[in-house]
DNA sequence: ACCTGAACACCGTTCAAGT
DNA sequence: ACCTGAACACCGTTCAAGT
Protein backbone atom coordinates (compact mmCIF):
# COMPACT_ATOMS: atom_id res chain seq x y z
CA UNK A 1 0.00 0.00 0.00
CA UNK A 2 2.83 2.39 0.56
CA UNK A 3 4.02 2.26 -3.24
CA UNK A 4 2.16 0.46 -5.81
CA UNK A 5 3.46 -1.55 -8.68
CA UNK A 6 3.22 1.06 -11.29
CA UNK A 7 4.05 4.62 -10.04
CA UNK A 8 0.82 6.80 -9.40
CA UNK A 9 2.55 10.40 -10.35
CA UNK A 10 4.18 11.56 -12.98
CA UNK A 11 5.57 15.18 -13.71
CA UNK A 12 3.47 15.25 -16.29
CA UNK A 13 0.43 14.60 -14.40
CA UNK A 14 1.04 16.74 -11.42
CA UNK A 15 1.80 20.06 -13.67
CA UNK A 16 -1.95 19.65 -15.62
CA UNK A 17 -3.19 18.97 -11.74
CA UNK A 18 -1.85 22.06 -10.77
CA UNK A 19 -2.52 24.00 -14.05
CA UNK A 20 -6.07 22.94 -13.67
CA UNK A 21 -6.30 24.29 -10.45
CA UNK A 22 -4.96 27.45 -10.50
CA UNK A 23 -7.11 28.03 -13.61
CA UNK A 24 -9.93 27.03 -11.44
CA UNK A 25 -9.36 28.68 -8.40
CA UNK A 26 -6.40 31.38 -8.56
CA UNK A 27 -3.06 31.20 -7.89
CA UNK A 28 -4.14 31.19 -4.07
CA UNK A 29 -5.88 28.37 -4.56
CA UNK A 30 -2.55 26.25 -5.56
CA UNK A 31 -1.35 24.70 -2.57
CA UNK A 32 1.05 21.36 -2.56
CA UNK A 33 -1.80 20.31 -0.08
CA UNK A 34 -4.89 20.25 -2.25
CA UNK A 35 -2.34 19.75 -5.20
CA UNK A 36 -2.14 16.09 -3.70
CA UNK A 37 -5.48 15.64 -2.80
CA UNK A 38 -6.38 16.42 -6.02
CA UNK A 39 -3.65 13.42 -6.92
CA UNK A 40 -5.15 11.52 -4.21
CA UNK A 41 -1.97 11.19 -2.87
CA UNK A 42 -0.12 12.59 0.26
CA UNK A 43 1.43 16.25 0.19
CA UNK A 44 5.00 14.57 0.68
CA UNK A 45 4.61 12.54 -2.20
CA UNK A 46 4.63 15.64 -4.28
CA UNK A 47 8.78 16.08 -3.43
CA UNK A 48 9.70 13.05 -5.21
CA UNK A 49 9.01 14.65 -8.15
CA UNK A 50 9.20 18.20 -7.46
CA UNK A 51 11.64 19.41 -4.82
CA UNK A 52 9.86 22.50 -4.43
CA UNK A 53 6.43 24.05 -5.39
CA UNK A 54 8.57 26.84 -6.72
CA UNK A 55 9.86 24.63 -9.61
CA UNK A 56 6.63 23.07 -10.34
CA UNK A 57 5.64 26.34 -11.11
CA UNK A 58 8.54 27.33 -13.10
CA UNK A 59 8.18 23.99 -15.03
CA UNK A 60 4.42 24.96 -15.62
CA UNK A 61 5.34 28.41 -17.39
CA UNK A 62 8.19 26.65 -19.33
CA UNK A 63 5.08 24.60 -20.75
CA UNK A 64 2.83 27.77 -21.39
CA UNK A 65 6.07 29.60 -22.98
CA UNK A 66 6.42 26.44 -25.10
CA UNK A 67 3.49 28.03 -27.61
CA UNK A 68 5.38 31.59 -27.79
CA UNK A 69 6.16 31.69 -31.88
CA UNK A 70 9.24 33.48 -33.17
CA UNK A 71 8.82 31.89 -36.26
CA UNK A 72 8.06 35.00 -37.78
CA UNK A 73 11.50 36.99 -37.48
CA UNK A 74 12.66 34.24 -40.53
CA UNK A 75 10.76 36.37 -42.88
CA UNK A 76 13.31 38.97 -42.58
CA UNK A 77 10.11 41.62 -41.83
CA UNK A 78 11.09 42.93 -38.46
CA UNK A 79 7.60 44.11 -38.15
CA UNK A 80 6.01 40.80 -39.18
CA UNK A 81 8.55 39.07 -36.30
CA UNK A 82 7.35 41.37 -33.80
CA UNK A 83 3.31 40.96 -34.57
CA UNK A 84 3.34 37.42 -34.77
CA UNK A 85 5.60 37.05 -31.45
CA UNK A 86 3.66 39.72 -29.24
CA UNK A 87 0.50 38.46 -29.92
CA UNK A 88 1.31 34.28 -29.55
CA UNK A 89 3.04 35.93 -26.03
CA UNK A 90 0.05 37.62 -25.30
CA UNK A 91 -2.41 34.33 -26.34
CA UNK A 92 -0.34 32.07 -24.35
CA UNK A 93 -0.26 34.75 -21.10
CA UNK A 94 -3.94 35.05 -21.43
CA UNK A 95 -4.78 31.20 -21.54
CA UNK A 96 -3.88 31.00 -17.80
CA UNK A 97 -4.35 34.32 -16.42
CA UNK A 98 -4.09 33.61 -12.66
CA UNK A 99 -0.80 32.44 -13.96
CA UNK A 100 0.23 35.37 -15.24
CA UNK A 101 2.30 36.80 -12.58
CA UNK A 102 4.35 33.59 -12.54
CA UNK A 103 4.55 34.18 -16.09
CA UNK A 104 5.91 37.16 -15.90
CA UNK A 105 7.78 36.76 -13.00
CA UNK A 106 11.07 35.16 -14.65
CA UNK A 107 11.64 33.72 -18.20
CA UNK A 108 11.43 30.65 -16.93
CA UNK A 109 14.16 27.74 -17.34
CA UNK A 110 16.95 29.51 -19.17
CA UNK A 111 17.11 27.05 -21.88
CA UNK A 112 13.90 27.67 -23.80
CA UNK A 113 13.43 31.40 -23.21
CA UNK A 114 17.07 32.41 -24.11
CA UNK A 115 16.26 30.66 -27.88
CA UNK A 116 13.36 32.82 -28.19
CA UNK A 117 15.37 35.73 -26.93
CA UNK A 118 18.16 35.21 -29.24
CA UNK A 119 15.52 34.50 -32.16
CA UNK A 120 13.55 38.03 -31.53
CA UNK A 121 17.54 40.24 -31.26
CA UNK A 122 18.53 38.19 -33.95
CA UNK A 123 16.17 39.06 -36.22
CA UNK A 124 15.63 42.62 -35.29
CA UNK A 125 19.66 42.94 -36.26
CA UNK A 126 19.79 41.00 -39.20
CA UNK A 127 16.50 43.82 -39.99
CA UNK A 128 19.15 46.12 -40.07
CA UNK A 129 18.49 47.99 -36.08
CA UNK A 130 21.69 48.20 -34.08
CA UNK A 131 21.99 45.85 -31.55
CA UNK A 132 20.93 48.16 -28.74
CA UNK A 133 18.14 49.34 -30.52
CA UNK A 134 17.22 45.67 -30.86
CA UNK A 135 17.14 45.50 -27.04
CA UNK A 136 15.38 47.82 -26.64
CA UNK A 137 12.79 46.81 -28.89
CA UNK A 138 12.70 43.23 -27.43
CA UNK A 139 12.26 44.80 -24.24
CA UNK A 140 9.41 46.93 -25.22
CA UNK A 141 7.12 44.44 -26.97
CA UNK A 142 7.40 42.28 -23.47
CA UNK A 143 6.41 45.47 -21.25
CA UNK A 144 3.30 45.82 -23.57
CA UNK A 145 2.61 42.31 -23.43
CA UNK A 146 3.01 41.62 -20.32
CA UNK A 147 1.26 44.83 -18.96
CA UNK A 148 -1.81 43.89 -21.21
CA UNK A 149 -1.91 40.68 -19.50
CA UNK A 150 -1.30 41.19 -16.06
CA UNK A 151 -3.55 43.92 -15.89
CA UNK A 152 -7.56 44.51 -17.41
CA UNK A 153 -7.55 47.78 -17.06
CA UNK A 154 -11.35 47.47 -16.64
CA UNK A 155 -11.12 44.66 -14.24
CA UNK A 156 -11.55 47.73 -11.70
CA UNK A 157 -14.36 49.19 -12.34
CA UNK A 158 -16.36 45.88 -12.07
CA UNK A 159 -18.64 47.29 -9.11
CA UNK A 160 -20.74 49.77 -7.80
CA UNK A 161 -22.21 51.05 -10.74
CA UNK A 162 -23.97 54.09 -9.64
CA UNK A 163 -20.87 55.87 -8.41
CA UNK A 164 -19.45 56.56 -11.52
CA UNK A 165 -22.43 58.72 -13.27
CA UNK A 166 -22.26 60.86 -10.79
CA UNK A 167 -18.97 61.41 -9.71
CA UNK A 168 -17.07 60.84 -12.84
CA UNK A 169 -19.11 62.04 -16.09
CA UNK A 170 -15.78 61.63 -18.14
CA UNK A 171 -16.49 57.26 -16.55
CA UNK A 172 -20.33 57.46 -17.08
CA UNK A 173 -19.98 54.38 -19.42
CA UNK A 174 -17.12 53.03 -17.24
CA UNK A 175 -20.01 49.97 -15.79
CA UNK A 176 -20.03 48.56 -19.65
CA UNK A 177 -16.81 47.93 -19.36
CA UNK A 178 -16.56 44.96 -17.23
CA UNK A 179 -19.27 43.33 -20.14
CA UNK A 180 -17.13 44.22 -22.89
CA UNK A 181 -13.72 43.75 -20.50
CA UNK A 182 -11.94 40.95 -23.00
CA UNK A 183 -13.36 42.95 -26.20
CA UNK A 184 -11.35 46.11 -24.68
CA UNK A 185 -8.27 44.34 -23.63
CA UNK A 186 -8.03 42.84 -27.18
CA UNK A 187 -8.83 45.82 -28.79
CA UNK A 188 -6.55 48.01 -26.85
CA UNK A 189 -3.47 45.41 -27.00
CA UNK A 190 -3.87 45.81 -30.74
CA UNK A 191 -3.83 49.12 -30.70
CA UNK A 192 -0.74 49.67 -28.21
CA UNK A 193 0.83 47.36 -31.01
CA UNK A 194 -0.39 48.69 -34.36
CA UNK A 195 0.32 52.61 -32.48
CA UNK A 196 4.18 51.21 -30.91
CA UNK A 197 5.17 49.30 -34.75
CA UNK A 198 3.68 52.83 -36.64
CA UNK A 199 6.06 54.54 -34.16
CA UNK A 200 9.10 51.80 -34.57
CA UNK A 201 8.72 52.00 -38.63
CA UNK A 202 9.02 55.98 -38.08
CA UNK A 203 12.35 55.42 -36.32
CA UNK A 204 13.23 53.10 -38.35
CA UNK A 205 13.32 54.99 -41.37
CA UNK A 206 16.22 57.48 -39.11
CA UNK A 207 18.18 55.67 -37.73
CA UNK A 208 18.30 52.46 -39.99
CA UNK A 209 20.05 54.50 -43.24
CA UNK A 210 20.18 52.25 -46.08
CA UNK B 1 0.84 46.83 30.43
CA UNK B 2 -2.12 45.60 27.94
CA UNK B 3 -2.64 49.12 27.16
CA UNK B 4 -0.34 51.99 27.52
CA UNK B 5 -2.54 55.50 27.89
CA UNK B 6 -1.25 57.02 24.38
CA UNK B 7 -1.44 54.20 21.21
CA UNK B 8 1.39 52.31 20.55
CA UNK B 9 0.41 51.48 16.78
CA UNK B 10 -0.96 53.91 14.15
CA UNK B 11 -2.40 52.99 10.46
CA UNK B 12 0.30 55.52 9.44
CA UNK B 13 3.77 53.78 11.31
CA UNK B 14 1.66 50.41 10.30
CA UNK B 15 1.88 51.41 6.95
CA UNK B 16 5.45 52.54 6.69
CA UNK B 17 6.71 49.45 8.40
CA UNK B 18 4.67 47.58 6.01
CA UNK B 19 6.43 49.35 3.33
CA UNK B 20 10.22 49.60 4.55
CA UNK B 21 9.82 45.09 5.24
CA UNK B 22 8.74 44.86 1.87
CA UNK B 23 11.51 47.45 0.18
CA UNK B 24 13.93 45.77 2.27
CA UNK B 25 12.89 41.67 1.96
CA UNK B 26 10.26 41.21 -0.80
CA UNK B 27 6.79 40.93 -0.39
CA UNK B 28 7.20 37.38 0.68
CA UNK B 29 9.32 38.97 3.47
CA UNK B 30 6.23 40.66 4.61
CA UNK B 31 3.91 38.97 7.11
CA UNK B 32 1.70 40.41 9.99
CA UNK B 33 3.98 38.39 12.66
CA UNK B 34 7.20 39.71 11.24
CA UNK B 35 5.56 43.33 10.90
CA UNK B 36 3.97 43.46 14.30
CA UNK B 37 7.80 42.26 15.35
CA UNK B 38 9.17 45.47 13.75
CA UNK B 39 6.56 47.27 15.35
CA UNK B 40 7.19 45.78 19.03
CA UNK B 41 3.61 44.11 19.37
CA UNK B 42 1.51 41.02 18.85
CA UNK B 43 0.48 40.20 15.60
CA UNK B 44 -3.19 40.37 16.75
CA UNK B 45 -2.64 43.95 17.83
CA UNK B 46 -2.40 44.92 13.60
CA UNK B 47 -6.31 43.56 13.38
CA UNK B 48 -7.28 46.85 15.66
CA UNK B 49 -5.98 48.95 13.02
CA UNK B 50 -6.63 46.74 10.01
CA UNK B 51 -9.23 44.01 9.43
CA UNK B 52 -6.41 41.85 7.20
CA UNK B 53 -3.58 42.21 5.44
CA UNK B 54 -5.02 42.42 1.93
CA UNK B 55 -6.48 46.05 3.36
CA UNK B 56 -3.31 47.06 4.41
CA UNK B 57 -1.59 46.58 1.42
CA UNK B 58 -4.37 48.22 -0.79
CA UNK B 59 -4.15 51.39 1.86
CA UNK B 60 0.09 51.23 1.09
CA UNK B 61 -1.01 51.07 -2.93
CA UNK B 62 -3.25 53.52 -2.74
CA UNK B 63 -0.80 56.00 -0.78
CA UNK B 64 2.09 55.54 -3.53
CA UNK B 65 -0.03 56.22 -5.81
CA UNK B 66 -0.80 59.42 -5.03
CA UNK B 67 2.04 60.65 -6.60
CA UNK B 68 1.14 60.03 -10.31
CA UNK B 69 0.52 63.01 -12.16
CA UNK B 70 -2.40 63.46 -14.47
CA UNK B 71 -2.04 67.35 -14.49
CA UNK B 72 -0.58 67.38 -17.37
CA UNK B 73 -4.18 66.95 -19.17
CA UNK B 74 -5.11 70.19 -17.75
CA UNK B 75 -2.58 72.05 -20.82
CA UNK B 76 -5.03 70.76 -23.60
CA UNK B 77 -2.14 68.76 -25.20
CA UNK B 78 -3.14 64.89 -24.72
CA UNK B 79 0.18 63.89 -26.05
CA UNK B 80 1.78 65.61 -23.26
CA UNK B 81 -0.77 64.79 -20.66
CA UNK B 82 0.06 61.34 -21.57
CA UNK B 83 4.27 61.46 -21.23
CA UNK B 84 3.66 62.88 -17.69
CA UNK B 85 0.98 60.54 -16.77
CA UNK B 86 2.98 57.93 -17.40
CA UNK B 87 6.74 59.06 -16.16
CA UNK B 88 5.23 59.69 -13.22
CA UNK B 89 3.10 56.75 -12.80
CA UNK B 90 6.48 54.66 -13.82
CA UNK B 91 8.31 56.25 -11.25
CA UNK B 92 5.78 55.20 -8.50
CA UNK B 93 5.99 51.88 -9.65
CA UNK B 94 9.79 51.99 -9.95
CA UNK B 95 10.16 53.42 -5.97
CA UNK B 96 9.24 50.16 -5.00
CA UNK B 97 10.03 46.89 -7.18
CA UNK B 98 8.76 44.46 -4.99
CA UNK B 99 5.73 46.37 -4.40
CA UNK B 100 4.71 46.19 -8.14
CA UNK B 101 2.56 42.72 -8.31
CA UNK B 102 0.17 44.80 -5.77
CA UNK B 103 0.09 48.12 -7.51
CA UNK B 104 -0.67 46.32 -10.39
CA UNK B 105 -3.25 44.00 -9.70
CA UNK B 106 -6.03 46.60 -8.54
CA UNK B 107 -6.63 50.53 -9.17
CA UNK B 108 -6.72 50.54 -5.24
CA UNK B 109 -9.52 52.67 -3.00
CA UNK B 110 -12.21 53.37 -5.81
CA UNK B 111 -11.57 56.92 -4.87
CA UNK B 112 -8.68 58.35 -6.20
CA UNK B 113 -8.03 55.91 -9.00
CA UNK B 114 -11.50 56.83 -10.49
CA UNK B 115 -10.48 60.65 -10.30
CA UNK B 116 -7.54 59.51 -12.04
CA UNK B 117 -8.71 57.46 -14.66
CA UNK B 118 -11.43 60.27 -14.88
CA UNK B 119 -8.60 62.98 -15.31
CA UNK B 120 -6.77 60.84 -18.37
CA UNK B 121 -10.39 60.01 -20.23
CA UNK B 122 -11.59 63.74 -19.97
CA UNK B 123 -8.59 64.72 -21.38
CA UNK B 124 -7.78 62.36 -24.13
CA UNK B 125 -11.60 63.38 -24.90
CA UNK B 126 -11.49 66.90 -24.40
CA UNK B 127 -8.15 67.10 -27.02
CA UNK B 128 -10.52 65.38 -29.40
CA UNK B 129 -10.37 61.57 -28.95
CA UNK B 130 -13.59 59.37 -29.60
CA UNK B 131 -14.14 57.86 -26.10
CA UNK B 132 -14.07 54.69 -26.91
CA UNK B 133 -10.11 55.63 -28.26
CA UNK B 134 -9.56 57.63 -25.30
CA UNK B 135 -10.34 54.35 -23.08
CA UNK B 136 -8.09 51.87 -25.43
CA UNK B 137 -5.48 54.80 -24.80
CA UNK B 138 -5.68 55.04 -21.24
CA UNK B 139 -5.69 51.20 -20.89
CA UNK B 140 -2.69 50.90 -23.32
CA UNK B 141 -0.45 53.33 -21.69
CA UNK B 142 -0.99 51.37 -18.55
CA UNK B 143 -0.45 48.01 -20.13
CA UNK B 144 3.38 49.70 -21.08
CA UNK B 145 3.31 51.37 -17.23
CA UNK B 146 2.71 48.03 -15.73
CA UNK B 147 5.22 46.11 -17.75
CA UNK B 148 7.98 47.91 -17.84
CA UNK B 149 7.86 47.98 -14.43
CA UNK B 150 6.72 44.75 -13.32
CA UNK B 151 9.52 43.04 -15.15
CA UNK B 152 12.91 43.72 -15.90
CA UNK B 153 13.28 42.46 -19.15
CA UNK B 154 16.88 42.08 -18.39
CA UNK B 155 16.68 40.92 -14.85
CA UNK B 156 16.37 36.92 -16.24
CA UNK B 157 19.99 37.01 -17.44
CA UNK B 158 21.77 37.58 -14.20
CA UNK B 159 23.82 34.83 -13.87
CA UNK B 160 25.75 31.82 -16.04
CA UNK B 161 27.35 34.16 -18.04
CA UNK B 162 29.52 31.92 -20.22
CA UNK B 163 26.39 30.13 -21.70
CA UNK B 164 25.46 32.74 -23.46
CA UNK B 165 28.29 33.49 -25.51
CA UNK B 166 28.75 29.84 -26.85
CA UNK B 167 25.05 28.69 -27.54
CA UNK B 168 22.98 32.39 -28.35
CA UNK B 169 25.52 34.59 -30.23
CA UNK B 170 22.79 37.17 -30.49
CA UNK B 171 22.79 37.58 -26.74
CA UNK B 172 26.41 37.76 -26.41
CA UNK B 173 26.27 40.81 -24.39
CA UNK B 174 23.59 40.10 -22.15
CA UNK B 175 25.89 39.54 -19.23
CA UNK B 176 26.32 43.34 -19.23
CA UNK B 177 22.37 43.55 -19.32
CA UNK B 178 22.42 42.42 -15.69
CA UNK B 179 25.01 45.89 -14.95
CA UNK B 180 22.96 48.32 -16.87
CA UNK B 181 19.43 46.95 -15.97
CA UNK B 182 17.83 50.01 -14.23
CA UNK B 183 19.35 51.84 -17.59
CA UNK B 184 18.09 49.58 -20.17
CA UNK B 185 15.01 49.31 -18.69
CA UNK B 186 14.78 53.01 -18.17
CA UNK B 187 15.74 53.85 -22.19
CA UNK B 188 13.34 50.93 -23.25
CA UNK B 189 10.64 52.85 -21.44
CA UNK B 190 10.93 55.61 -22.98
CA UNK B 191 11.15 54.10 -26.55
CA UNK B 192 8.48 52.47 -25.91
CA UNK B 193 6.78 55.52 -25.05
CA UNK B 194 8.01 57.85 -27.53
CA UNK B 195 7.03 55.10 -30.38
CA UNK B 196 3.71 54.32 -29.13
CA UNK B 197 3.46 58.13 -29.15
CA UNK B 198 4.14 58.36 -32.46
CA UNK B 199 1.85 55.74 -33.92
CA UNK B 200 -0.93 57.75 -31.91
CA UNK B 201 -0.03 60.91 -33.38
CA UNK B 202 -0.84 59.65 -37.02
CA UNK B 203 -3.35 57.96 -35.58
CA UNK B 204 -4.87 61.39 -34.24
CA UNK B 205 -4.25 62.91 -37.73
CA UNK B 206 -6.75 59.92 -39.12
CA UNK B 207 -9.18 59.77 -37.11
CA UNK B 208 -9.59 63.16 -35.52
CA UNK B 209 -10.64 65.30 -38.61
CA UNK B 210 -10.66 69.05 -37.75
C1' DA C 1 -10.36 51.70 22.23
C1' DC C 2 -6.27 49.07 22.03
C1' DC C 3 -3.19 45.36 23.11
C1' DT C 4 -2.26 40.45 24.79
C1' DG C 5 -2.02 35.34 24.87
C1' DA C 6 -3.72 31.44 23.19
C1' DA C 7 -5.89 29.11 19.82
C1' DC C 8 -7.58 27.54 14.95
C1' DA C 9 -6.95 26.19 10.38
C1' DC C 10 -3.88 26.42 7.22
C1' DC C 11 0.93 26.54 4.79
C1' DG C 12 5.83 24.45 2.52
C1' DT C 13 9.04 21.19 3.53
C1' DT C 14 11.69 17.32 5.85
C1' DC C 15 12.52 12.72 7.20
C1' DA C 16 12.45 8.20 8.94
C1' DA C 17 9.91 4.34 7.66
C1' DG C 18 7.81 1.20 4.64
C1' DT C 19 7.70 -1.50 0.05
C1' DA D 1 12.45 4.64 -6.55
C1' DC D 2 8.22 6.18 -4.72
C1' DC D 3 4.78 6.91 -1.27
C1' DT D 4 3.28 7.47 3.78
C1' DG D 5 2.66 9.49 8.43
C1' DA D 6 4.22 12.50 11.51
C1' DA D 7 6.57 16.35 12.54
C1' DC D 8 8.71 21.32 12.20
C1' DA D 9 8.50 26.05 11.54
C1' DC D 10 5.84 29.07 9.68
C1' DC D 11 1.33 31.58 8.06
C1' DG D 12 -3.45 34.86 8.54
C1' DT D 13 -6.97 35.49 11.55
C1' DT D 14 -10.14 35.16 15.70
C1' DC D 15 -11.44 35.86 20.31
C1' DA D 16 -11.92 36.14 25.14
C1' DA D 17 -9.53 38.70 28.42
C1' DG D 18 -7.36 42.55 30.35
C1' DT D 19 -6.85 47.82 30.99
Amino acid sequence: MARPKTPILSTQGIRAAALSLVDRNGLEGLSMRKLAQELDVQAASLYSHYRTKEELLTDIANEIMADVDVSGFASGDWRHGLTVWARSYRAALAAHPNLVPVLAAGPGRREEALRRADAVHGGLVSAGWPARHATMIGASTKYLVVGAAINSFSQGFADDVQVYRDRYPNLSQAHRLAEHAAEIDHDSFELALSAFLDGLSQLYANVCAR
